[in-house]
RNA sequence: GGAGGGGUGGCUGAGCGGUCGAAAGCACUGGUCUUGAAAACCAGCGAAGCGAGAGCUUCCCAGGGUUCGAAUCCCUGCCCCUCCGCCA
């Protein structure tokens, strides 16, 4: 959620930087609401003010002994007219709140201008395109004889769900756990084991809601959703609470399943366990004072690329252009890897700072000494990485054209040794 | 699933329908004292909104209701705890 005191002080202004966004802000609705909010406000109050008064007096009255009857009637119809007056500043109350709830966040003045992806700006590449000395197969073919399922899966759930078996199911196990142990180890972050459903105030807090209902799974009968990220309980870990500035950087890493309708992307993505409505994911979550964000973003984006060396995975740092950057991001720097059965590079993390963005919403905070001035976090979060894509990296990049995967180093202790995975046997 | 008890400030915990944003303790901050610290003593110390400011308003789980006036009374919901039952 924006600083609705400084949109009220220049919405031009706001409006102009959320067009890289691809957002229309409604600056005429947003005064008229702000001009009726404060007329029901000053009413309200001035109402509330003068019952408190003379409740005062009459309480006094009361209590000198004195007949109060002529003070109660002298209050007449002022509480029709407060809960009037209460009824109509509510109701713009709420209409304000929603308005606000749908604005985007602004993108940071660094984020390039443009569309679509092909505007996304690349920061660097890091490993060389691997040449095969024969046309190499997507991961869905190099699986085809029973390790990738998806026609299981389509039998006892629906599309965009996949089955796996065998050692794949053990090499997808040992890459998660590569994964945490190196941000546990090495970067200094704390695990996080959360609940994989949660309520709509969590998803209204990091800001899947209220835009993006279509995109979650929801609970029948309840107010329970499926996380689409770990992004989600992790960071509303810290909702409604006032931080000693001495937690700060607080970091965490949480293994979770992600569950995504993908409403809208139909026809895409649609071949391979690309686009899942069930995948599992690594998420790095940071809480930072403000001044030190972006030089978070660049730790936790460091983070995340520090698994695909570790892997050997060629890839690429893209910049987000305003219009491929997300609802509640003030920057995104995406990690996109190479895939040889695509011939391109795909996203595989996605590493944002939101600034005070989603603590506002949170109502996420820190106390800057005992008894100093009360402020917002800065929250982080990143992918770290994308387990099922990884393991489509893994696969696509390290076939050896005669069906077998050659396993990267630092995943064989986890693989009870193996430095290759055969994939024609399940 | 059955029975009972609760939800008050960072924590513990008082609170009669009226001067209660709320006693007290702890924690924290400042000061006195001390070489320094501790202890002791003194003082301060919740959050949100509006306003240039003085200040005003709101918040005692949430939502309704009664009342001139609700932390306090009534209703509903949510959550927590205890006991019994069931259970990985």
């Amino acid at each position: 959620m924006l600083d609705v005191r400084l949109l009220r002080h220049q919405p031009d202004h706001f409006a102009q930087q959320l067009k890289k966004k691809r957002y229309d802000l409604d600056v005429g609705q947003f005064l008229a609401l702000e001009a009726e909010r404060k007329a029901a406000q000053a009413e309200t109050e001035q109402l509330q003010h003068e019952r408190n008064a003379r409740s005062r007096q009459i309480g006094a009255a009361k209590a000198r002994g004195e007949d109060i009857a002529p003070l109660v009637a002298e209050v007449g119809n002022l509480g029709e007219r407060l809960s009037l007056a209460k009824e109509r500043f509510s109701a713009v109350q709420e209409r304000l709140h929603r308005f606000l709830l749908e604005i985007p966040n602004l993108p940071d003045a660094t984020v390039p201008t443009g569309d679509s992806e092909a505007d996304n700006r690349e920061l660097r590449l890091w490993g060389g395109i691997p040449q095969f000395n024969f046309e190499p197969l997507d991961h869905v073919d190099l699986a085809a004889a029973g390790a990738l399922d998806f026609a299981a899966a389509v039998k006892i759930a629906s599309a965009r769900f996949v089955v796996m078996k065998g050692a794949l199911v053990r090499l997808h196990r040992a890459l998660t756990q590569f994964m945490l142990d190196t941000h546990i180890d090495e970067h200094g972050y704390v695990e996080v084991y959360s609940p994989y459903i949660v309520n709509s105030e969590s998803l209204y807090g990091t800001g899947q809601l209220p835009k993006f209902a279509d995109d979650q799974f929801s609970i029948e009968g309840g107010d329970l959703h499926l996380i689409p990220t770990g992004e989600v309980p992790v960071t509303n870990l810290y909702r409604d609470l006032i931080l000693d500035a001495a937690a700060l950087p607080i970091r965490h890493v949480c293994h979770t399943p992600c569950f995504r309708s993908e409403a809208g992307s139909y026809g895409k993505d649609t071949r391979g366990m690309i686009r899942q409505h069930q995948f599992e994911k690594v998420e790095l979550v940071q809480l930072v004072r403000p001044e030190a964000s972006w030089r978070g973003l660049e730790e936790l984006t460091a983070h995340a690329e520090a698994i695909l060396r570790k892997l050997e995975l060629p890839y690429r740092a893209v910049a987000l252009c305003g219009g491929d950057l997300g609802f509640a991001a003030a920057k995104t720097i995406d990690l996109e890897v190479w895939l040889p059965g695509q011939k391109r590079y795909r996203e595989i993390s996605s590493c944002s700072n939101f600034l005070d963005f989603q603590a506002r919403r949170l109502m996420a905070r820190f106390r800057d000494q005992a008894g100093g001035a009360i402020e917002y976090v800065h929250t982080l979060n990143g992918s770290g990485l994308a387990i099922g894509r990884t393991l489509v990296a893994v696969l696509e990049n390290f076939q050896d054209g005669a069906g077998r995967i050659h396993i990267p180093e630092v995943l064989r202790p986890a693989m009870g040794g193996a430095e290759t995975l055969d994939l024609r046997v399940v």
